[in-house]
DNA sequence: AGTATAACCTAGTAACCCGATAGGGTAATA
DNA sequence: TATTACCCTATCGGGTTACTAGGTTATACT
């Protein structure tokens, strides 16, 4: 399941990639428009500038900004950053790899098998959706 | 991410379609072979059963066995009824739905049209495996 | 200079879920 | 009749999630 936390962070990111010539756009505005709380909201743009997604700018006409093309954002990497893992399973992630404390061996497992065949399909997905793709949508 | 809950269970049936002539298995055995505390190995196949996946022996030399062939088995309803929805977000679950609280509409969202996709891509890969297929790892 | 604005930072918290454990009850079999 | 193994309830620590409160710092406008 995805956290509300990822799911606002997408649709946060989407609003920016559709406004012109990378403009700073407020936190309190997003939030309106998208029906997010603000507070909530901010801790997470804030993740994404340091994550180095967005660049800010302090002051009156300040706000967040898309550092880089919306076609260059992949969906794996928002939610690598955000929500983490995107295999079901740790012992088949690639960027999250952890072993199992049960499960003698990888080869024998029959979830392991099971769950590559996901992620990869996931990551098909994922990896060939942009924000820009993602933006057309309103 | 799965729960181990689903883990377990979808190791334990797989070690039951490997048995020969659906015979009785016992927790213990399987809790013991795979690695899992007896007694939340209970409570799952209790549920696994009450969800039509097992039968139930007491007495000696009783257990838990499979009722439907492995093939026929899908895994898409073994992790439906252990994990719950397959979608990673409600409001694109078939059998789970629920209708965001924010997103006025489901068309604009840009997060609903990406896990339409993923959801779809996850739900060919489940449904393609049935248990038969998992059980001829070990 | 002064004030409004908006990002930034540090905590904290209520609610919830997960994995596991404990302890016993009940039914079927040898 | 004793044993085996399923069945049920209850609890519990630990962790995460979603969100809130309140203050600080940097920028812009007047």
């Amino acid at each position: 399941m995805l956290s509300k936390k990822t799911k606002y962070g997408i649709k946060a990111l989407s609003y920016m990639a559709k406004q012109p010539e990378h403009e700073p756009v407020q936190t309190s505005e997003i939030a309106r428009s998208q029906n997010i709380s603000q507070k909530f909201l901010e801790s997470i743009l804030l993740e994404l500038r340091k994550s180095g997604f967005l660049g800010a700018k302090k002051g009156k006409g300040g706000g967040y900004y898309l550092i880089k093309e919306p076609e260059e954002i992949k969906m794996t990497s928002v939610i690598r950053v955000l929500e983490g893992p995107i295999a079901m399973v740790p012992c088949v992630s690639l960027n999250y790899y952890e072993k199992c404390s049960d499960c003698p061996s990888e080869e024998k497992c029959s979830v392991h098998a099971l769950m590559i065949q996901v992620r990869d399909s996931t990551l098909k997905i994922l990896g060939d959706n942009t924000l820009a793709d993602l933006a057309v949508k309103e």
